[in-house]
DNA sequence: CCCGGAACCTGAAGGC
DNA sequence: TGCCTTCAGGTTCCGG
């Protein structure tokens, strides 16, 4: 379930060994992992090239290697990345070994094998598709109003939509809905702009606390050094089915939207009134 | 275009 | 004990 704070957290316990250093070798021990191409030739593409950045768009964690070289991993839901000190033996899920000149290597993890890894020189062929980051300055009212007001799906589809907005998944989306009080059902265009700036407001502090909190560990997200965050403690709604609501004591109810379990309190967000 | 649903996977947890 | 169902969610694809 690694969303934007989850991946940013593992940005920030990576750079650190990660950056500046060789890549000395690199396994996929369950082929279909590599999403473009052969194993063999991302392998290729790797081997010898120094990590000269470690950046993150979206849930995009970005390796920028010498030669104009880009590492692209995601970790969908069960992924995790984790650091250990060669040689010793990689955990049971272990789908993809990076080994590093320092003596770390950086093992995917992944027991639902949904992680991807690409290894490309055109990293904009995946990551122009993207909307603006949440916690960019540029992320004004103003621009997640014009999102709004293209989109006549359910707001919280529109707010998971990767091209809409970049990085924000199931747990956060519900949070931010239930913190600006705004039903997961509305139409994204039918949003006034009092709701939208609330729930503008509402994104950014979701993010920015569960960055804080170094992400929830609600299942399977574990931090590089094998640490959980706990992110998952503040949450009001999400994963809170049946759970009295933190504002008005109602029941948190579960509903199934495009296939994804979304949780609200049925009286905190009731849809508002008829807008004309 | 817009939407819902299935598929990709596997394990945990709960019901009977 | 053990089988069956549901839940978990990021993304892509397919059909209506």
């Amino acid at each position: 379930m690694p969303e934007l704070p989850e991946v940013e957290t593992i940005r920030r316990e990576l750079y650190p060994f990660a950056v500046g250093t060789n890549i000395t070798d690199a396994k996929f021990l369950w082929e279909g992992i590599v999403h473009n191409g052969e194993p063999d030739e991302a392998k290729r593409r790797l081997l010898n090239r120094t990590i000269k950045d470690l950046g993150r768009r979206g849930k995009y964690l970005i390796f920028s290697l010498s030669d104009n070289y880009f590492l692209l991993i995601h970790l969908k839901m069960s992924g995790s990345l984790i650091l250990r000190k060669q040689p010793e033996l990689p955990p049971y899920y272990t789908r993809a070994v990076i080994s590093l000149a320092n003596g770390w290597d950086i093992l995917l993890v992944d027991p639902r094998k949904f992680a991807t890894v690409i290894v490309t020189d055109r990293p904009d062929m995946v990551l122009s598709k993207l909307g603006p980051e949440p916690l960019d300055n540029k992320f004004t009212p103003k621009v997640l109003i014009e999102i709004l007001r293209q989109h006549r799906s359910p707001i919280k589809v529109t707010l998971t939509d990767q091209e809409s907005i970049a990085g924000i998944g199931n747990m956060y989306a519900d949070e931010a809905l239930f913190r600006a009080k705004i039903n997961p059902l509305r139409p994204a265009n039918t949003l006034s702009f009092e709701e939208a700036e609330r729930l503008h407001r509402a994104i950014i502090e979701v993010l920015s606390k569960g960055l804080e909190s170094k992400g929830a560990s609600t299942r399977n997200y574990v931090r590089p050094d094998g640490n959980k965050g706990s992110a998952q403690l503040n949450f009001q709604v999400a994963h809170q089915g049946g759970q009295p609501c933190p504002c008005c004591g109602t029941p948190i109810k579960r509903i199934t939207l495009r296939g994804r379990g979304t949780y609200f309190c049925p009286d905190c967000q009731m849809d508002s009134p008829k807008l004309f």
